[in-house]
DNA sequence: AGTTGTGAAAAAGTTCACAGCC
DNA sequence: GGCTGTGAACTTTTTCACAACT
């Protein structure tokens, strides 16, 4: 069995959110790929993988193919995360998967902490805001396996080591610096929404207007 | 003069950041890439793709270097932008930005825009939330070049073509749907929050736990 | 006829190793 | 001695092309 590639991996997703909104029973790796902006070679190389999911000739069956990348993903598991700073990226965070724009309830965000006395005990949406002091505990109590971190840059390191201290096994950093635990376990995924969009006015400046 | 990889002109905004916090006169290409958590060859080969901007022997100059990838970045044309949605998290982005978290003036958020009447008119930091359709008139008049896109995924395939046949020339896609616009030249970055997380799942699931 | 699964080729990106300069 | 700049080796990822199957 051959190593699976980090970008197959990170594609899944997209194929399993379509597949779950799709009306069809049966789908090719064309549609799937003009639904998801890949290509149908790199869908049919991606799922092939994992195993032949398909039927040659025909394409792949809706309900098997979502039952599979649902337990590639480990999602069938039940993945559980705690929000770290409950300031208007934690909430906004909180309440967009509160809201259901997730697929299924597979990534459930059971805690949301913050340091501020002021927004501790608040509401936002199911979730109650507790102190972060109580973050180990949390972490234990829930079973917790993703850290997500919304604080400030300042303390983004420190809270970074204490989420893999406690034991979460990955960690969803936004905020705008190079957070490293020193545990090489824990992965750490970087979204830095100022950088990006710094990348972004290259790629502005690139090409001409289509209009003018 | 060879192709830039797409992915050298990624790391370059963290390079950026790191050298405006930076107290020092000059810096190794090891001190930039433990930073940044990058290599250090892949510091120097991605400043190498666009001069030789250090000295053998020494290192870089912080100011010459900052300058010239605000350069490269064509940060130092200011570019605008707009955001489509006043939502949770067009809110938080609009003032996470307005808090400064961004390096400079670089990227600047000109206008937010919804479809929500009982939202329009209320204010947003410093900036007024307009009616979504001025969308066309704003985009014009404030010469944006970066749509920010931070509507339900029904809204957001229209607005994305509304946004590319108004003249933007990138779009940040928060939606959790693939929007493709009709214009080739209109470049495309989705990010995707639910996907990042399910993703993540599976790296969870991955390793050991470096407890027990 | 139509579509998957896959080895081979190509392209993109990263790391190595060291010459070249201060 | 120390650090940059860079060709070469290596690794990863994508695309191509087509055999295999329904």
């Amino acid at each position: 069995m051959q190593r699976i590639p980090d970008a197959a991996i990170r594609r899944l997703p997209a194929y399993l959110r379509w597949l779950t909104e799709c009306e069809e029973e049966r789908v090719t790796s064309v549609m799937l790929g003009q639904a998801t902006g890949y290509s149908s070679e790199q869908v049919r190389k991606d799922l092939a993988y994992f195993g032949a999911f398909g039927t040659r000739g025909v394409g792949y069956d809706v309900g098997a193919l979502r039952d599979e990348i649902y337990r590639i993903l480990k999602l069938d598991q039940g993945v559980r995360a705690i929000v770290v700073g409950a300031g208007h990226l934690g909430t906004a965070l909180v309440r967009y998967v509160d809201q259901g724009h997730q697929v299924r309830h597979d990534v459930k965000i059971m805690a949301l902490v913050d340091n501020n006395p002021v927004i501790i005990g608040t509401q936002v949406g199911s979730i109650r805001v507790e102190s972060v002091d109580r973050l180990e505990e949390l972490v234990h109590q829930y079973d917790i396996g993703i850290g997500v971190l919304t604080v400030p840059k300042e303390a983004a390191v420190i809270v970074g080591d204490r989420l893999a201290e406690a034991g979460v096994r990955a960690i969803l950093n936004f905020a705008p610096v190079s957070v490293c635990t020193h545990y090489p376990d824990v992965f750490v995924q970087p979204i830095d929404l100022t950088l990006e969009m710094q990348a972004l006015s290259y790629f502005v400046g690139q090409k001409a207007p289509h209009r003018l």
